[in-house]
DNA sequence: CAGTTGACACCGT
DNA sequence: AACGGTGCCAACT
């Protein structure tokens, strides 16, 4: 079925509280470096899904919240970021490199 | 069935 | 350093 999307989400899932992750990493891990896109397009499809996935936790390579336009409010993936104890400003991650977790290297 | 899109990333200018 | 254009894989229309 979404087996690329299933491993998408499983690493998303896998994400610890307080921390993001980058569409590259992502997509690196699941074997396709380039298909950066892909991740994308499998938190698009994240909301349809029956498994809720924390897409706030995902932001671009710059720490940017690139999909904060997709939630139900723009200030939702912000405000809920700033729940996990991230700091955001300007739709962008201050301390985005102390967040950032690797699904490669967890920890 | 073929064409276009898509929450990005990387290289070149 | 910043901006623009190209490349990638899979799904959607």
């Amino acid at each position: 079925m979404n087996n690329f999307f299933d491993r998408i989400y499983d690493v998303v899932l896998s994400i610890p509280e307080g921390r993001v992750t980058t569409y590259g990493a992502i997509a690196r891990f699941i074997g396709s470096p380039q298909s950066s896109r892909m991740v994308g397009w499998a938190l698009n499809q994240s909301f349809t899904q029956k498994e809720k996935i924390p897409a706030h936790r995902v932001v671009n390579r710059q720490g940017i919240l690139s999909g904060k336009h997709f939630f139900e409010t723009p200030t939702a993936m912000q405000e809920l970021l700033e729940q996990e104890g991230i700091v955001v400003q300007n739709d962008k991650i201050v301390d985005f490199d102390g967040v950032f977790w690797d699904p490669n290297r967890p920890e």
